[in-house]
RNA sequence: GGGCCUGUAGCUCAAUUGGUUAGAGCAGAGCGCUCAUAACGCUUUGGUUGGGGGUUCGAGUCCCUCCGGGCCUACCA
């Protein structure tokens, strides 16, 4: 029994995520947790909405919509989708609440009394039109080295020659279009993440564990050029954490706002108390995760996240913690993915290619998408979606080899024994041959499951699915039971167990379907088995059952080439 | 430009970190079964590990080089 502290990368504010995003972190995080769970753990799991920023206004504005208004509304779109993937979050909170608010300026206020904070004066492009600072890629023009005329102010798409959005020609807002642009002063406060370099770079040396797209991001920050630089983490927008507020170390910044970069993260902290607050709870209930003095000293800290997020929670994230110089928890591990990309190229929002989680949910039911994606997680390079791909491995592995024994064994009991649990026969499951081997890829199983090796644990499941239909064919209860009724009806009643078993340790992939099979089975005890041989004697003779509806259906060819043409992009 | 990752069977991926004859699933072929969603089981075809060179008793694994794919490069988040 250990306490296991897990969050998923927050999800930006700015519409509906696709299924790239998904699996990248919150649905590797939730089947983290929920196996966590299965296993006596205790679990907090945190996710929230990433509401700062400058999309999130431009976003509100073309909604016509106030900011405040907008991010409501998207809020709650995207918890009821959260839902829909059934992602077991014990709150889903966001980074616009006062909690974040009041933790935000609490960070920034230590971070200055620490002396990590300085204040710089810069020049930024204003646009006048718009009303508001813009940041460099929102400024477009002709790019001087290749005259590409859609370049953006920090890179040209076409030549990828880095720039200046200075160096423009013919300027004008991404946002209107409007030249009327100039370079104005601001002023805005650092981070010296510079000042803690060493303190970085130890630190992640000694995570020597960790997956080597984690680390090799982080090193390359730290040792690139002049080594790792300091940050800005104010801007002048209005929608956000105000950077001046009671008893601030800093005066005249009225009108600015905390860095997105700067909030996202300490809102897993915030979250948590947001979680307290929900429930009615004390500030010890979230500090207790959070405080290495307050409790949190036996917490292991597991992040999960996209690769692009990867500096923020290895660099600033942590120098925000260190830098604090209270004892607030760091994290313990951080789980990175690479991209799913989509049938050759990638998901695009602006283009509507490729499938995104609303429109998955109108298709198929969430553990039909779960297995998929998870099953296929891009771990060690950039995975790709595509409908031949999900549609074989859902009707081979779902519905064949797992459904397909579910409806096998239960639809022979009731014609042969009734809808009960038979007795007779011997009371010890399995040949010795076919235990250890069932115990093996269990073994397996919670071992990847455990080291988050998530295609790997995929694969020992479902050779534990199949593994059942080898030992049923051997069995043939159907041609025993002319000759040795008891037997048969023992050999039964293991496979009915069976059915029970994999409901129990499939849950993390596809939680809807184990819902469904063990209310079927009319098992309410979810207890993860010790062992195979005894969990296969849970279901005494006479226990009462039902045979349930076909746990998966097929994605039939036509259906599929619709799909192909659907989400091929321009998406209205 | 620089850095990192990656290239293994038609497809999706493994390979205990340098150790026998490179393995699985799917797809293909053959056989079997008839409980089941035309499902299941068994057998089987298929690889010069992107090309070339090197180190080593031994290389998918380490080094060099060339080719291809991807990501990051600090004001999107």
């Amino acid at each position: 029994m250990a306490r296991i502290l897990i969050t998923s990368a927050i999800p930006y504010i700015n519409g509906i995520k696709h299924l790239g995003n998904l699996v990248g972190s919150q649905l590797p995080a939730d089947l983290y947790a929920r196996y966590a769970r299965a296993r006596g753990h205790e679990v907090m799991f945190i996710c929230a909405t990433d509401e700062h920023g400058t999309p999130a206004e431009l976003a509100a504005a073309k909604a016509g919509k106030p900011v405040a208004e907008y991010c409501a509304e998207m809020y709650e779109v995207q918890k009821a989708l959260s839902d829909g993937f059934r992602l077991s979050f014990d709150h889903f909170g966001r980074s616009s609440s006062a909690r974040n608010r009041a933790l935000t300026q609490h960070f920034a206020a230590r971070l200055a009394e620490a002396g990590l904070i300085e204040e710089v004066t810069e020049s930024q492009v204003y646009s006048v039109a718009d009303g508001r600072f813009l940041p460099d890629r929102y400024i477009e023009g002709t790019c001087p080295n290749c005259g590409y005329d859609k370049a953006r102010g920090d890179q040209c798409e076409n030549c990828t020659k880095q720039l200046d959005p200075t160096d423009l020609i013919e300027p004008r807002s991404a946002v209107s279009g409007s030249t009327d642009l100039e370079v104005r002063e601001t002023r805005h406060l650092y981070l010296r993440q510079s000042a803690m370099r060493g303190k970085l770079a130890e630190w992640i040396d000694s995570k020597t564990d960790w997956p080597v797209l984690t680390t090799s991001i982080a090193k390359k920050w730290l040792n690139d050029g002049d080594g790792l630089q300091d940050r800005g983490i104010t801007r002048d927008l209005d929608w956000g954490v105000p950077v001046q507020f009671d008893g601030a170390p800093w005066s005249g910044m009225e009108g600015k706002v905390f860095y997105v970069w700067f909030d996202a993260p300490i809102e897993y902290i915030a979250a948590t108390a947001e979680w307290a607050d929900a429930n009615g709870l004390d500030e010890a209930a979230w500090r207790r995760w959070w405080r290495l003095d307050e409790g949190a000293e036996d917490v292991r800290y597991v992040q999960f996240m996209g690769k692009d997020n990867v500096p923020f929670h290895t660099l600033s994230f942590p120098a925000t913690i260190m830098g604090s110089g209270e004892p607030w928890k760091l994290v313990d591990y951080i789980k990175s993915f690479n991209y799913l990309n989509y049938d050759g190229g990638q998901f695009s929002t602006s283009q509507g290619r490729g499938v995104f989680m609303d429109q998955a949910l109108e298709i198929l039911p969430a553990d039909y998408w779960r297995w998929w994606l998870l099953s296929h997680a891009p771990e060690n390079s950039d995975a790709e979606f595509t409908w031949e791909n999900f549609q074989a491995s859902v009707n081979k592995d779902l519905a064949d080899v797992l459904g397909n024994f579910v409806s096998r064994v239960t639809k022979f009991c009731r014609s042969k024994f009734g809808e009960a649990v038979p007795e007779g026969g011997p009371d010890m499951p399995f040949d010795a041959a076919t235990r250890d081997a069932f115990q093996g890829y269990m073994n397996n199983y919670q071992r990847h499951m455990a080291e988050m090796d998530i295609r790997k644990a995929a694969r020992e499941l479902r050779a534990m699915w199949a593994l059942g239909n080898e030992w049923l064919q051997a069995a043939e209860p159907w041609a025993l039971y002319k000759q040795d009724e008891d037997e048969a009806a023992a050999r039964i009643r293991w496979s009915l167990n069976l059915i029970r078993f994999y409901a129990i340790v499939s849950a993390p992939f596809i939680p809807d379907t184990s819902d469904r099979v063990l209310e079927a089975m009319n098992c309410e005890d979810r207890t993860w088995p010790s062992g195979v041989e005894t969990a296969l004697t849970a279901l005494p003779p006479g226990h009462a059952f039902t045979v349930p509806d076909n746990l998966f259906r097929k994605i039939a060819d036509a259906e599929r080439e619709d799909w192909q043409a659907r989400f091929a992009g321009q998406r209205a």
